[in-house]
DNA sequence: ATTGAAATCGAACGCTC
DNA sequence: GAGCGTTCGATTTCAAT
């Protein structure tokens, strides 16, 4: 699919107010809104937008906690691990990756022990590095007609 | 603040269809819309609810490389990580952690090429240990009532 | 429960490639 | 002709009071 100016405009408001009403964004992208709906309607039936999330803050939710959890998974263990690990309710992203470590883990937990128990859980597949997490500066920025123009600030 | 079953499914489906009406979210929890629409703006206030974004596939915007790149940065450098790294146009996740790799960078590339040069950049400031995304079986899982429950299959 | 705003749909038309 | 956008009106749905 081809994307021009206005089509990434609309994904870079929509990235950051998912909630924007139809009329609000086609002011902002100054066309009709009959024009933008369709154009969203368009962005979505390719597989560009794949959804709407309310983001939420884990730390309001008794879920002070959060963690990287690499786990080094032996390979002929990997299908218990995406049965028994990767379902679990702490997780919120889990990635296969190339090299060692290769899974990672985000997780939240109401408490250290609850990360402990967590992560001797994920043991059983093979061995683990856990690092908490201080802040993290930037979560989901937008993806925009930039980021694929080398190094550039943002 | 005090969540109820009603503000933990709100919660949920918020987090699974960011853009539903709150007709709609009033009916899936069998309240009024006028109540509905109160505890939402309720949640937004307590800062439970930070935010509403699209989900985009960077894949089908000519971003096919997903990367997670640790850097192990020398403490006196932080600062100029922060300003040199961190705000980079590739940079979807930037998370300062614990640890000997005390940053990890989600970036998302063009190409090999662009991810080699942005990880030239950032070595300035530390080494570097680079994984590719193969998948990532979870993204961004809704935080749920259960997810403090312990060991909790979803 | 009322009221204004927003979304949705169809039809007709114009512009450009 | 095909693709895209605009305007208008009519209707329905939604949100707010």
């Amino acid at each position: 699919m081809e994307l021009d100016d206005v089509d990434w405009k609309l994904l870079e408001i929509l990235q950051t107010d998912g909630r924007i009403t139809f009329t609000e964004l086609a002011r902002r992208v100054s066309l009709s809104a009959p024009a933008t709906t369709e154009r969203v309607r368009r962005l979505e039936q390719a597989g560009v937008l794949t959804g709407y999330v309310a983001v939420v803050d884990h730390r309001r939710l008794g879920l002070p906690i959060e963690a990287i959890v690499r786990v080094r998974v032996r390979s002929l263990d990997t299908p218990r691990f995406r049965e028994r690990v990767v379902p679990l309710a702490q997780v919120r992203d889990a990635d296969h990756v190339t090299g060692d470590d290769c899974w990672l883990l985000r997780v939240v937990c109401r408490s250290t022990q609850e990360l402990e128990e967590f992560v001797e859980h994920a043991q059983r597949f093979g061995d683990t590095t856990t690092s908490l997490v201080f802040s993290s500066p930037v979560r989901t920025r937008p993806v925009t007609r930039e980021t694929s123009d080398g190094i550039v600030f943002r």
